[in-house]
DNA sequence: TGTTTGGTTCTACAGTTGTAGAGAATAAAC
DNA sequence: GTTTATTCTCTACAACTGTAGAACCAAACA
């Protein structure tokens, strides 16, 4: 059943085994961006399979590597598996700098909201990925603390575009900004597992008209 | 390790052996009686331990049993898995009958989030199995079913009690009632991420202040 | 008291998992 | 074309999983 898919990703690799790189190599493959594949192909296995389907096997053949392969590059799954969720919240915030980059106040408040939810159907892959990890995280300090370090961060975003907004007089004047902030994170959260498992009642155009709504209600200057 | 607590629960079990509930039973054991202990064993072992600690021989030593004896009750683990689930989606809705119970509108609105927030270590631990309940229904159409009828149910109270508040006159005009639910809805999901893996930050009274923020906003009739 | 019946334990087993490491294969360097 | 360093494959293995079922046990009845 996989054998096409090995096939095939190993064809592609050995595509690009003529690595047009050569500056100083000792060696012959890129460990970085083998790690990245890796991560990604990981990645694909949790969306699709979940977390029981993603095995060590499974994750080797969807990156087209035989069962060993990967213990030069992540010598435990858990490093596999810390590393992949680290490249889902990496993935992304870097969405997100690009999206806020030279906004601010509410239409960067916006922005952010819109990258953050799930919207199409790669970030919807993401959601799937990250539902995973919330399961991971409930039992496990270390994904906690990578949880935890991301909402802090985004949390501070909220509240200084939200600072912003007021300045600017976007803001209505009874927002109490911290609370309104976290509302609006504990909606995104919501929506990841809407979106992923009832779609049928939580459409993208759903969320867009809820984020709306939530947004007007900040705005609102009577 | 757990041989103390297997025979703290064996000793209870047999305590209980004179059970004079003597009224027609060729049988020893209430079946649905013991099904019910072992979904409840099984529902603390997810969330003490989280999914990949919840074996059959794990959760069989929780209930005080040796490894082969669920079967008779549940010939299969996603038997009694499917059944936890179903426990604690049940164990929700019959403490939300109780608090709404003669409730309508604001007040059954109101009482209702209060139900199903994480507001004490009890629904804390509800929290975790949900979490690893949405990892599972992510990829098991079996899970989303649940999941969905119940959402389905929920979103129908909700409306109901908002348009109640609205013939009082206590919902402000300019609310489009299924979307507030849905916001309402989804916020009170991610609460329950917020509050099990970011508790420093998702103390039971922020929760609190956010609902009353949120349901504020539904009433504020200018 | 002996028998029977439902309940529990315990051993067993086949399948899968993560991990290890010897060996084959490959590509660069001479 | 040979050598050498690296990368990959493949087999192996111990641990653990869910499940099956034989053996054992205890209570209820005759």
């Amino acid at each position: 059943m996989f054998e096409s898919t090995v096939a095939a990703a190993r064809r592609v690799r050995q595509g690009r085994g003529t690595m047009a790189e050569g500056v100083a190599m000792p060696k012959v493959v890129d460990h970085q961006q083998r790690k990245r594949e890796l991560v990604e192909a990981t990645w694909r296995i949790i969306a699709r399979r979940g977390l029981s389907g993603a095995t060590m096997r499974q994750i080797a053949a969807e990156a087209g590597f035989a069962n060993g392969s990967l213990k030069p590059y992540f010598p435990t799954k858990a490093e596999l598996i810390e590393a992949t969720y680290a490249f889902v919240f990496d993935r992304t915030n870097r969405r997100v700098a690009v999206a806020t980059r030279g906004l601010d106040g509410m239409a960067a408040l916006e922005a952010f909201c819109r990258e953050v939810l799930p919207l199409d159907v790669d970030r919807l892959d993401e959601a799937r990925v990250v539902i995973s990890f919330w399961q991971e995280a409930a039992h496990d300090p270390r994904g906690s603390e990578l949880n935890n370090a991301s909402m802090a961060q985004w949390r501070h975003s909220m509240a200084t575009w939200m600072g912003q907004a007021r300045e600017a007089g976007d803001l209505d004047a009874a927002i109490d900004i911290p609370s309104s902030g976290d509302v609006l994170l504990n909606f995104m959260l919501g929506s990841q597992i809407s979106a992923v498992i009832d779609s049928a009642a939580t459409s993208p155009a759903d969320l867009e008209r809820q984020l709306a709504a939530q947004l007007a209600h900040l705005r609102a200057a009577g």
